[in-house]
DNA sequence: TGTACATCAGTGAACGCGCGTTCACTGATGTAC
DNA sequence: TGTACATCAGTGAACGCGCGTTCACTGATGTAC
């Protein structure tokens, strides 16, 4: 039961080859995170990896989950700075640093960036596969397990959570209208996600990084202003 | 030079491969647009294709090039529908036209949308690529053609171009302001953009295209708003 | 009008690559007695 | 404490695939004389 333990054959190849597949992506993209190629970094044969994951698209789904934890980390990390004692404004902060956290995210890590939304996509377009059998498709057992796994829908994920969160705090604090809420996160994600993309795949992407966040906040700005 | 004539071999080769790219990335996006891909479906050898494209690569740019004008074409539909005769709604209403016609290209062509910036990041990769030998890289000798070619910086795509003559009508109109003119762009782009990949390959994937169409308003209206 | 020729758009075969996945296997491990 | 055994995490080889690109070539074409 001690988890990291080098006792046997590798100790504990699942999280290697994760940790693998994070590093590996982290600097070159989606793209890099074959079986073979994190096996081979690894050090272990290339089908070892079936012993841990049902196929390539498990690997990358759990890549992505632990990605999208680091991604709310960051978030967070820019909430808790919070200087205002005014409840209104802390509302607005937080809205702030939820948009911010996401950017910094995306632009200083844009290959775990891609792979993140890579990886969620990847893994609902098993379920558009084939339209012959609509059997239950065996709903796969390997949950139970940690939070290592990626959310089904990435509308679930943690970073999408926290938005939620700050745009009812902005309603609760009486700085957004009720009628006004539905809807408000697809306006934020929008802005925030597309800001994010211009500067990792997009026209933005040469820019100097100063210039880049402080073009990031005049969108946070903007959109914010936007949803009132 | 009658440019049709099934005359020769092939008769006009260079336009079967781009209107089979098109054809292939319409139903199956980009990655589907590889050159062995394209000359099966044509009909013809695989390498072929070098007579008419130095590599992949420039195959892949020409048919991001003729969607970035295809999508333009989609957004002056939008526009061209004005019924007011009052100058400050013709300029809002144009703005929301480039918005609302970006969306509606982007949903209504999902492989369209994304080969249009899959392509138009690939070609720009190239300059990235090695660190040693900087001798100015010999500028292709393709050029001088038709406006078949995507643009070198998708910034100078047709689609920015509306939308930047859309932000400049806005200041005319005296409707935005012109210290709040300097970056509206990459707010409004960003929406846009954040919400098509949102619907494209994101959360909003599912939706019915009423639903999203609905949204796609709501987010062009509060990025108008907030930009002002 | 007829013939020789240079051009160059196409062919077919091959190179070398990397991929995901499956197969029959091996051999270290923890456990039951 | 010592031995037999079932487990199962790993191996190595192979299957079959598709890719971009290069090579030496062929043969239809338009053109010069």
């Amino acid at each position: 039961m001690g988890s990291g333990r080098n006792s046997y054959h590798h100790g504990d190849l699942r999280r290697s080859l994760i940790d693998e597949g994070l590093a590996l992506t982290r600097s070159r993209g989606p793209r890099a995170l074959g079986l073979r190629a994190v096996t081979r970094q690894v050090g272990v044969s290339a089908n070892a990896a079936y012993r841990h994951f049902a196929n390539q698209q498990a690997l990358v789904a759990a890549v992505a989950g632990e990605i999208l934890e680091k991604m709310a980390a960051q978030m967070r990390e820019f909430i808790t700075a919070d200087p205002s004692p005014d409840p209104r404004e802390q509302a607005r902060h937080r809205l702030r640093a939820v948009g911010l956290g996401y950017i910094t995210f995306a632009v200083s890590e844009p290959g775990w960036f891609e792979t993140a939304f890579f990886g969620t996509e990847m893994s609902d377009r098993q379920s558009t596969g084939s339209d012959d059998h609509d059997e239950t498709p065996e709903r796969h057992e390997t949950a139970s397990d940690d939070h290592d796994e990626a959310p089904e829908h990435y509308d679930e994920a943690p970073p999408f959570a926290l938005l939620v969160e700050a745009l009812d705090g902005m309603v609760a604090a009486g700085v957004l209208s009720a009628e006004r809420r539905p809807g408000a996160e697809w306006s934020c994600w929008s802005a925030v996600h597309g800001f994010a993309e211009l500067v990792v795949h997009g026209p933005l992407r040469q820019r100097e990084s100063v210039e880049v966040m402080t073009l990031a906040a005049r969108v946070v700005e903007d959109i914010i202003a936007g949803i009132r």
